[in-house]
DNA sequence: TTTCTATTATTAAGTCAAGCGATGATCGAG
DNA sequence: CTCGATCATCGCTTGACTTAATAATAGAAA
């Protein structure tokens, strides 16, 4: 019995893992409003950091996200002087955002709280289990990814 | 480099997972489709199903969801029979929600569903690396469940 | 070249669900 | 028997998301 939680709910393994998945993005939530930003924007950073330039296509597709959702994310984090756009002069279309000084900066604020967070949470865990666990997922969510990218827009 | 994610994405450990858990919300969505109900839908009857009774109220709380959801929740089963409400005799406020026959058939039809949506996803898993994920999934939610089940509306 | 189609970013409008406040009924405590 | 708390419910607001339409550019085809 797990917590008083109904065995009949406790035993759908999806529930708890989708459960943890939204424990951790509030929790998370929480621990940026005082640097301003939300979960989505730190996940944005968090690509450009690693990524030197991805159009605004690109990012809605990794975070699911529908691209006119992009627009004013993009929009907010630019007034912050935290990423810039320019356009891509390959394709003129589409523009190329890439992450600023300050808006790495920022993500390194970030991605400690993101850390702290994932420890708080993950705690009941041993080292070895947590090192499971996270590869586990990783390999998981491999072929959603490889087929998930190709997505211009959600349906339904 | 986990299929084309950005490192700074793909490391963050809170991402994948909460990625995972809503993949398979929306996969069981679609399974459960022709049953003519949603995981919301399936969630309730699965807690019904070993809980003899429950009240809207700690369903809610169950689920995370706010309780006036529950209403048109318990009202669309109780319309195509799955369930059924009597008032709490010893608490006449609160109803009885408790899970007729054919609520039970779907559930068991559901949950077979289900399980094979969790077979599919976490397919690239040996037996002993899901069980472990499992259970340490269960193992992070017991404070999660203990602490947020006193809740009876979300702030925010 | 010219034309047609596809892609990218954007805005505006429409849709839908979640969340909040208020209400009526009931409970439990004093 | 009040008074504050709880439960289910209703209606409204807010905000997230979708859809549709527009404009600029790219690339392929005629």
């Amino acid at each position: 019995m797990r917590g008083g939680l109904p065995e009949g709910l406790a035993s759908v393994a999806g529930f708890q893992l989708s459960k943890c998945g939204w424990w951790l993005e509030q929790r998370l939530e929480e621990e940026l409003q005082p640097l301003g930003i939300r979960v989505r924007h730190f996940l944005v950073l968090a690509m450009l950091s690693t990524s030197g330039a991805l159009s605004q296509q690109e990012m809605a597709g990794y975070l699911l996200l529908d691209p006119t959702l992009m627009v004013g994310l993009v929009d907010e984090l630019e007034a912050r002087g935290l990423c810039e756009r320019t356009r891509d002069p390959r394709d003129r279309r589409r523009y190329s955002v890439r992450i600023t000084e300050d808006g790495l900066a920022l993500h390194h604020r970030a991605r400690a709280l993101a850390d702290e967070v994932g420890a708080d949470v993950f705690g009941p865990l041993t080292d070895d289990e947590l090192r499971t666990v996270v590869k586990a997922i990783g390999r998981v969510m491999e072929p959603f990814w490889a087929e998930q990218r190709v997505r211009p827009r959600r349906k339904r």
